[in-house]
DNA sequence: GTTGGCACTCTGATGCGCCGACTGCTAGCG
DNA sequence: CGCTAGCAGTCGGCGCATCAGAGTGCCAAC
């Protein structure tokens, strides 16, 4: 039960050996290499001793019987929650950050993208970025425009950029003060919400007193609609050709799997929605790691995802993932997805419509 | 010189059915396999000598001395200009175009990259698709919009959907009716104008006009280039994993130049750009195929690419894009981008803002 | 010009043996 | 009781030879 009796000090070393090398080399791990290129002070023969036990335990396996050990899912959990040490960014990670950021785009939807290409680029993994939900961005300004006599435009903005926008056509001429003094009725009704707060009923509310006709309430309950939208959450992914360097990837089939994940928007954004809830609920913004099955997807179950909140001000929650094979550099990972994470809350709160 | 004299009837036939069955089968075409399956009417013997001459005259070759044909580039470029007969729409396909745009976006960028999923999973290759060049769309509208003393919001809205919008801080205080005398001014004199139609100097001329500040002059300035902006051509690109099934990708190296390409929006631009360009000068409508080195980039020397224009109103051209291996269905695929480019362009009209 | 026949070539699959890497086990040592 | 040296055993991967199959080019005959 108790792991800590479990993995005596020399057991947790070499697993912790084993796991280190193994992900370097993507080379099974047998009881000579580990004798020779580090420092255990014991023999090859005691080390198998230890390697059969920590097999036992179910935290290596055996490719086959004459091959040295690679983590299992229980391996690769202790390494990360208990064996390895943090790292911190790199200079040259930081700095290739920070420049990033210098120049990044102000629209939402943009600065994500832009993420995914960094966040890639610097892993060499896969790199995932979700928005935060657009309910909980902050209601800035909704403007009615008159076009022509029978047409006009709706313009929702929130602190996540234009948040909707449609051109209407009404079937009676339309007054442009009219349009305007809802505008400004709407303005002042809404001003310092966010668009989780403003629901067709409160929409319905300021119509009415203003005595505005069906049709252009129904504009307007339409764009606001649109502007809260979250059933499809915003998403980016960059870097899958990166997984081609890793062995892993060079059977077709899972190469297959993993690029039909990153086309469907769907299953991308499924295999973070549950990471987006939890951390909605627990609201701390460490990184997490989820290792093979845990992610619950068979394709995956030779994958890990390290995911990272970030925070848009005080509300929105969006989040940051690197997936990529199990054997990846999980503090280096962990560092670059926290770093970048902060330097996109950072920036968003910069560029954030005030 | 004379392709008529080069080519006589009978190998006329047999290069398209090399090419035809070559292009199902994916394995080289033997002398057998043509008298066996198809109705030639004379022996193996002769279809040999036929080819031998096929192959001298540069329509085929030989992967190796012992195996059968497989078509050249020109051997290709004849069966798609002159040999193969054109194919029109299924009936299924038909549907499922017109089911896709019957609930499409109304955004440009939402559409394109609806569409690509469309003719992706319709051609079983990678779709490709650009949007028409900002600078062609129509101006709609402009507004600045007073948020607070010191703040304020640019939006240019164009025949594409809201072309740019931006906060802008001024170090002095602003005056709402300004922005609204402004809005008011441009509106008037850019209605009806074409985006690339307005420069800065227009800009100038109507702010001189008012004795508008330098600092708001430069605000509407910024967001009518950014509206402009056609260094960044919109574009989108899917089903990259639809590759995967072509035998001809199942070398990683290969693989890996075309995700490369398509993550990389530059280098997938730069495939279309020139059929873009020829468009904008010709002004045709109808397909193009380019095929192997006609591509000019090594990666894609196993590949083609099938390109068709549609039009947006009278102004813009954008472009729909098959890329696949040479070995494609090119009357499918020439039918599907030309079915589905027709629709998307129609889908435009339809939601553009009036 | 066409055809049947034949010798030849080359690929890809199959099977075999060997090498190397690693293990588990056992007996012995401190 | 833990550690170690040594050894037999196991298994995958690699190189090599073999073989069947597919296809060609050529030639002599029609």
């Amino acid at each position: 039960m108790n792991e800590k009796l479990e993995l005596d000090k020399r057991k947790a070393f070499i697993l912790a050996t084993v796991v280190y090398e193994y992900i370097n080399t993507a080379e099974p791990v047998g009881s000579v290499t580990l004798t020779q290129k580090y420092n255990l002070g014991v023999s090859s023969a005691t080390v198998r001793n230890e390697l059969a036990e920590l097999e036992s335990l179910g935290y290596l396996v055996q490719p086959h019987t004459s091959a040295g050990r690679i983590p299992s899912d229980a391996g690769y959990r202790t390494y990360v929650d208990r064996l390895m040490q943090p790292e911190s960014l790199t200079k040259d990670d930081t700095r290739r950050i920070r420049d990033q950021f210098r120049e990044a785009s102000q629209e939402l939807g943009d600065v994500i993208e832009q993420t995914t290409r960094l966040l890639s680029g610097l892993s060499g993994n896969l790199a995932i970025a979700v928005a935060p939900s657009r309910d909980t961005h902050a209601f800035k300004h909704v403007q009615l425009l008159w076009l022509s006599s029978r047409t006009g435009l709706a313009i929702v903005v929130t602190s996540g950029g234009v948040g909707a926008q449609r051109v209407f056509e009404w079937t009676t001429e339309v007054n442009a003060d009219e349009l305007t003094r809802l505008s400004n009725a709407l303005n002042s009704r809404f001003g310092g919400r966010v668009m989780e707060e403003i629901g067709p009923a409160d929409i319905d509310a300021v119509c009415a007193e203003l005595g505005t006709s069906a049709e252009i309430r129904e504009a307007v309950r339409g764009v606001f609609a649109t502007a809260r939208q979250t059933d499809e959450p915003e998403i980016a992914a960059a870097g899958a050709q990166n997984l081609l360097d890793q062995p892993e990837f060079h059977d077709l089939r899972k190469l297959r799997a993993i690029l039909r994940i990153v086309e469907e928007q769907r299953t991308l954004y499924d295999l973070i929605a549950d990471e987006l809830a939890a951390e909605n609920a627990a609201a701390t913004d460490a990184a997490h790691v989820r290792i093979g099955h845990e992610l619950r997807a068979d394709e995956l179950s030779e994958c890990s995802v390290v995911t990272v909140p970030y925070r848009f001000g005080d509300r929105g929650v969006g989040m940051l993932a690197i997936l990529g094979p199990r054997r990846m550099p999980y503090g280096r990972l962990i560092a670059l997805a926290s770093g970048t994470a902060r330097s996109l809350g950072d920036h968003l709160n910069d560029v954030e419509i005030r």
